[in-house]
DNA sequence: TATGAATGAGCGTTCATTCAT
DNA sequence: CATGAATGAACGCTCATTCAT
C-alpha cells in the first residue's frame, strides 16, 4: 500500500496526495474518505498531508477541478467529428451519460458541489466550471449561426439550463434506475435519449 | 426528568419528535441530524426517541412523506385555476419554485431521496412519490387530449423527466444563484421562467 | 408473534412467559434475550413480566432448572438398559453429549451457572443440581456393590468431579470441534469417546 | 488534556493501557470492561486507545496472550523439579490451581476463549495455546519412554482432555467451593487432588 | 394485577484537526 | 518541511428497570 516516496522524483507531492485519495473515494467512495486513509496511501503523515491541504474539502475541491476538466475534454471530442451544432449538443449529453457511466466516481465529484449548498467554490473550481459553460456557448452561438438554433434563445442562460437539468436527469438514472426499469419497461440509454430529444427540441428554430 | 414540552402536544409525542427534528434540520441541515440533538430539544430522552421511530432514518422518511404531501398539494392548487394542460404544468412548475422558496428545507428532504444512490425508499415513501407523478401523467394526458401537447409525448417519462430536470434546476439555483445573478445579470425567477418555456417549447404541438 | 392471552386457560402466565424466553433464547442465544422481546412475545407489557420475574436473571434462573431436569431425566433414561454400573457411566455420558447436540440452548443454560461465578444459584436451583450429582452418586455406589468401581473411590466427590470434568470437554468440543477435528483428525464423537475411556479407567476397580 | 501517568510508564503507552485494562477486568471483571474506562483510567482519550488497539477485542486477545504465557512458564517451572513425567503431570496440575489461585483475573481471561464460542482465535493466541498443549504432549511423550504412562494414550488427545477437564474442574471450583466445602467437607485443594488422582489413575500403565 | 411510556447511562467506534518535536 | 501521537466530541443505538396510571 505505502508507495516509496521517490516515485515521483521528490516533485509532486501534491499530484501524489490527490492521486491517492482519488483511488480511495474510487474504491470506497466520496463520504468514506478518510485524510488518515489518505496519508497511509501516499505514505505520509497526517500532518504531512495538511501542510498542503489545510481543509479536507480541499482535496476534495482540487478533485473536483479535475473532474470537471475531464468532462469538458469529453464534451470537446464528442463534438469533434460534426459541424452541426445541434448534433454537437446531442452528442455531448451522450457524453455526459458516458462520463457518468465509465467514471461514476468523477461524476459524482462534478455532483457533489452542484448539490451541496453553501460549499464555497474556490475560484479555480469556478474557472472550471466556466470553461464548460464557455463551451456550450460556442456551440449554441455557431448554431444560431447556422440557423438551426432558434435565435431567441439565451446562449448563456440556456448553457445553465442545460447543465442542471442534465445532471438532475443523471441523478435520477442513478438513484431510481431500477424504478425507470420497471415503470417505464425501458433502460436508462433510452430513457436518457428522450432527454436529449426535449432539450433539442426546445433548442430548434 | 425534564419535560418542557409537556404541556404543548402533549398529546402527540411523534409529531413532537418530528416538529422538533423540522426544526433542527431548517437550522442546520439534515446531514447534521443527530438524534441526541433531537432529544434534547423535545425535552426527552434519547431512548424516547427511539421507542417511536426505530432507527434514525425513519425520521427522515417521514418529514420526506410530508414534504411530498405538501408539494402534491402545491401542484393540484396550483393546476385549479386553469382547464389548460400547457398552462397548468407551466403552474406547476412555478409552484415548485414557490415551494423552494417557502420551505427550502422541504425541497431539501424532497431531493434528498433523489440525489442519495443505495437508499432505499420505504413503500410509503414510493407512495408519495407516485402520487406526485401520478398527478404530472394526468396532466399531460389531458393536454394531449386537448390538442395542444404533442401526441408522440410518453407522459410517464415526461414526468420523470419534468421532474428529474427541475429537481436539477432547482439544485443549481439553490447552490449557484449568485452565480446566476453575476454571469446572467437576471433574478432567479426570470431565470426559473426561461427553464419553464424551455419544458412548454418541447411539449407543444 | 403475539399469542391470544387465553391460550391456557389464565392459568400460567409465568409459565408463559418461560416458554416465550425459551423460544426467544432458542431463536438468538442467551446473550442477545431482552425483557421487551419477552413481552412482545407473550402478548404482555413490560412491566407485566417483572411482575412475576423481578430480575431478568430470575427468567434464566428458572430456564436453567428446567434444563437440569432435562438432563437428569435423559441421565436416568440412558442407564435404564443397562445394571452394569460402569455401563451406566459410560452411556450416561454419552447422554450428556447427545444432550449437547439435541439441545445447544439447554446446554448453554446448564453450563451458564457452572461457568460464570458470582451469581446467586437460589435454592430451586440447587435442588435440580442436587439432584443430578444424586443419581451420579447412586450410580457409582451400586457400582461399588456389584463390584466394579474402586471401593476408594468417594462417589460425592466423584460425581462432582465428572460433572466439572465432562463440563469442560464439552465447552472444548463446543469451542474448538474445528481444532479437534484438525489437530487429532478426529471427530468429536471420537474425541469424547476417549473423555469417556479416561473416566472409566479411573473408576475402575 | 490529562496526563496523569505521564511519569510512569510514559516509554510504553501500550503497556500502560494493557496494566490499566487488566487492573479494570480484576476490579470489575471481563464483561464489564469498557473503552471510556480504560482510557479514563490510563489518562488518555478515548480516541488514544484505538490508537494502540483498533478493537476492544484486540486488548483482551493481548491479555489472554500474556496470561497463557504465564501459565506455560508456571507448568515448566513445576516440572523443573522431576524427570517423572507423571509427577510432572501432576505437578502442573497444582501449578494450574495455583495460578487461579494467585492470579484469578489471568484465569478468567484463560478460560475466557475455551469458553466462548464463536470468538475466532487470531493467529498470536493459538501459538500461544499450542505452545501449552505442546508441553503436556512432551511430557507425555516422555512418560511413555519411560515406561510409567500406558503406551496406548494419544499424547496429543490426552493434552486436550487434560486441558479441557482441568477448566471444567477449576471451574466448578470457581464458582461453587462453598458447595464442595459444605458436601464434601473439603477444601478447595483436597478436591482438586482427588482430580489429580483421577488423571494420574487413567494415565498409569 | 396490569400497563407501556419513559428513562439515561452506557456501549464501541470514528475522524478532522492540532501541535510539540 | 515533516512527523504522528493525541485529542474528545460526536455518532447511532440498546436495554434493564421504574412508576404513574
Amino acid at each position: 500500500m505505502k508507495r516509496a516516496r521517490n516515485d515521483q522524483a521528490k516533485g509532486d507531492r501534491k499530484q501524489d496526495i490527490l492521486n491517492c485519495a482519488e483511488e480511495l473515494i474510487q474504491e470506497s467512495g466520496l463520504e468514506n474518505l478518510s485524510i488518515a486513509q489518505v496519508a497511509k496511501k501516499a505514505g505520509l503523515a497526517v500532518g504531512t498531508i495538511y501542510l498542503y491541504f489545510p481543509k479536507k474539502e480541499d482535496i476534495i475541491a482540487h478533485l473536483t477541478i479535475k473532474s470537471r476538466e475531464i468532462l469538458l475534454r469529453k464534451f470537446v471530442e464528442s463534438g469533434a467529428s460534426t459541424a452541426d451544432a445541434l448534433e454537437k449538443v446531442s452528442l455531448m449529453l451522450w457524453a455526459y451519460l458516458n462520463f457518468y457511466k465509465e467514471h461514476p466516481f468523477y461524476h459524482q465529484l462534478v455532483s457533489f458541489y452542484e448539490t451541496n449548498a453553501g460549499l464555497e467554490e474556490p475560484e479555480e473550481l469556478l474557472v472550471a466550471s466556466r470553461k464548460i459553460t464557455g463551451y456550450v456557448i460556442e456551440v449554441i452561438q455557431s448554431g444560431k449561426a447556422q440557423g438551426n438554433i432558434h435565435p431567441d434563445i439565451d446562449e448563456s442562460e440556456f448553457s445553465f439550463l442545460l447543465w442542471a437539468s442534465a445532471v438532475g436527469v443523471i441523478q435520477l438514472i442513478d438513484v431510481k434506475s431500477s424504478i425507470i426499469q420497471t415503470q417505464l419497461h425501458k433502460g436508462t440509454d433510452a430513457f436518457f435519449s428522450s432527454f436529449i430529444d426535449l432539450i433539442i427540441r426546445s433548442l430548434k428554430k
